[in-house]
RNA sequence: GCGCCUGUGGUGAAGGGGUUAUCACCUGAGGUUUCCAACCUCAUGUCCUGGGUUCAAAUCCCAGCGGGCGCACCA
């Protein structure tokens, strides 16, 4: 079997098989969705589960869920509307494509503000040349919208809105019910799994490139100005970097994150705790370690957001492929939100190490004055008073209002006061480290990384090597044969084994026995458990480990018991 | 979105105007069988869709849709 079709024979396993397979194909299918069959929507559960569980072992991280609709203020404020609404324009000679705006740099003061029509008037009055071709003649520029758009609600009151292009927005929205929850102390995260909806020109590569895909976020909020500390010294993983050119950095393929941290690499001491995070919790489902790297982007390709990004990228069938971003957004998504809602409640507590006292001299009016006085102006007077320059007062003093009167204020009108307050702390808007998980290329590799193609006996044998943390199923049940009781027996064992808490098994009574065990090793089934005649005088059976096809006997108690511990492996 | 290639059972392929479309594997039913894709019998097909040419189209032509690759795009 040649190397190069291997992409080919695992698809169309995966499809046989029922774990991915191309959308609504009886209608001609459509490209960049995919179903997840019976296998594969286990696989995904499972990966999905392993994931919320990664970090919520951390203690200071919650799950949340928000809807996939968004209306479009929200997105407008994030950045998101303006970033996916660019126009491209096409030369008419050559084809090429660019963004509208980009070319007219120099020539107009605002590119981005610029309307479809109006762009084209600009080409054509300022002669813009294609810079692929110097040819000058375009087509109509185009809006390219990446966003699904739809309406809420009809007729008058309805909105515009987007199916959410990433689902860290959710996030951000419920950060004043995160900061009451976590008792208004940082750091704290919140994760969400869920899909993304881009509406792609192109969608290639299976499904690397997906329309709507499954993402898995988080966003741990903290404090600039006091990040927390991890010891990252406890992992002696050698990793694959590729820094940033520009950084000065070499890539390099073994260090440990600890050391990435110290020499200055990695920037932000939690970026690298997440970026070790991330990287365990790929090798903890299965995905090979030398076949993962992670890389620095440069400044010119970081996303609108973001202030220091690195993706993860894992190598398979498709070469390197981007499967987790990690970014340090810093502050924009919460600063934008307050800026566009008028929401004052992004802001999280700092308290100062000593308490901050500030004397200064304050104008302090005399209303008992001022009041019988002025009647109804007076509170323009006192107003006015408050602004006034105090190390440069000169009687008499003419006061204007800021009802346009001037007023003459007396010194037995106002005093000056020196007075003594008392700062503790400050508000300030929290910085976020997010890991961005694309789960849908990361099941991918998984998959890739997993299919083993071996020689049995001659003949061309698939196996999906797919740990108990991933597998579909947690073990086949197989009666010999489905006569003298076996199939009752094997029946049994498998009702009894699902109403074990998190274990999922199946039962297989068709064809040969060989055939069996090949169709579980085919979909990564880890264990094979064989009822046959000794079953029937002692209650044993054989477990067969997938990965080497030993074989050996044990109880039914036994057997489930071990299942239900996921302590299988020590049998062996 | 452009260019080149491409579309036949669940999967992989053969056929290339003319009875009932071929093969292997897979899947299902039955038989047989004491543990690694054995064997026997049987079953399961809108030749991507729509138009056109023709007495006759899976086959030739056109368009659409899907897939692959290249260019462009990819917060």
């Amino acid at each position: 079997m040649t190397e190069e079709q291997r992409l080919e024979r695992l698809t169309s396993i995966l499809k046989r098989r029922g774990v991915i397979l191309p959308s609504f194909e009886i209608y001609g299918g459509m490209s960049g969705l995919i179903d997840y069959g019976p296998v594969g929507a286990r696989i995904k559960r499972k990966i999905i589960d392993s994931w919320i569980n990664h970090w919520m072992e951390q203690g200071d991280i919650v799950e949340i869920d928000s809807p996939t609709i968004t209306p479009e203020s929200v997105l407008i404020a994030s950045g998101h509307v303006g970033e996916f609404n660019d126009l491209m324009i096409e030369c008419l000679n050559c084809n090429s494509v660019f963004r509208a705006d980009h070319l007219i740099e120099g020539v107009h003061e605002n590119p981005e503000s610029v309307n479809s029509n109006e762009m084209d008037d600009i080409y054509s009055k300022n002669r813009i040349k294609c810079p692929n071709c110097q040819e000058i003649g375009w087509n109509k520029s185009k809006p390219m919208n990446l966003m699904f758009k739809t309406e809420i609600g009809a007729m008058k009151s309805q909105r515009i809105a987007y199916m959410r292009p990433e689902t860290a927005q959710g996030m951000f929205m419920l950060f004043p019910s995160l900061y009451r929850h976590f008792r208004q102390k940082l750091p704290f995260g919140a994760i969400q799994t869920g899909k993304g909806y881009r509406n792609e020109i192109s969608p290639r590569q299976g499904m690397i490139r997906l329309r709507e895909f499954n993402m898995a976020e988080l966003e741990y909020f903290i404090d600039p100005e006091n990040p927390p500390l991890e010891d990252l010294s406890k992992s002696s993983d050698q990793i694959n970097f590729i820094p940033d050119p520009e950084s000065g950095f070499q890539n390099i393929s073994n260090m440990t994150f600890h050391n990435a941290l110290e020499n200055g690499m990695i920037k932000h001491p939690t970026v690298a705790s997440v970026l070790l995070k991330t990287w365990l919790f790929l090798i903890k489902i299965g995905i090979k370690g030398d076949k993962i790297r992670f890389r620095q982007h440069t400044t010119d390709e970081m996303a609108h957001y973001a202030s220091d990004c690195w993706d993860c990228e894992i190598n398979g069938e498709y070469g390197w492929i981007e499967c987790v971003g990690i970014a340090n957004r810093t502050c924009h998504d919460l600063e934008l939100h307050q800026i566009h809602s008028g929401s004052n409640s992004l802001k999280a507590w700092r308290d100062f190490d000593e308490p901050q006292i500030e004397r200064k001299k304050i104008i302090s009016p005399i209303t008992s004055i001022i009041g019988p006085q002025f009647k109804g102006e007076a509170k323009f007077v006192i107003e006015a008073l408050k602004e006034l320059d105090f190390k440069n007062i000169n009687f008499p003093l003419l006061v204007e209002t800021s009802n346009g009167n001037k007023v003459e204020v007396t010194n037995d009108m106002f005093e000056i006061k020196d007075i003594e307050t008392t700062i503790s702390g400050e508000w300030f808007f929290p910085h976020v480290i997010e890991p961005a998980f694309g789960i849908d290329r990361i099941i991918w590799h998984l998959l890739d990384h997993s299919y083993k193609e071996i020689k049995k006996e001659g003949e061309d044998y698939s196996v999906l090597t797919l740990n108990d943390l991933v597998c579909p199923i947690d073990a086949v049940i197989l009666p010999l044969f489905d006569k003298d009781g076996m199939g009752k027996i094997a029946n049994e064992i498998t009702k009894k084994a699902n109403l074990l808490s998190g274990i999922r098994v199946e039962i297989d009574t068709s064809k040969s026995i060989g055939r069996r065990y090949a169709r579980a090793d085919e979909i990564g089934i880890p264990w094979s458990v064989t009822v046959d005649h000794t079953t029937l005088e002692d209650n044993s059976l054989t477990i067969r480990r997938r990965d080497d096809q030993i074989q050996i006997r044990v109880t039914i108690e036994d057997f489930l018991i071990n299942l239900s511990n996921k302590t299988i492996h020590n049998l062996f």
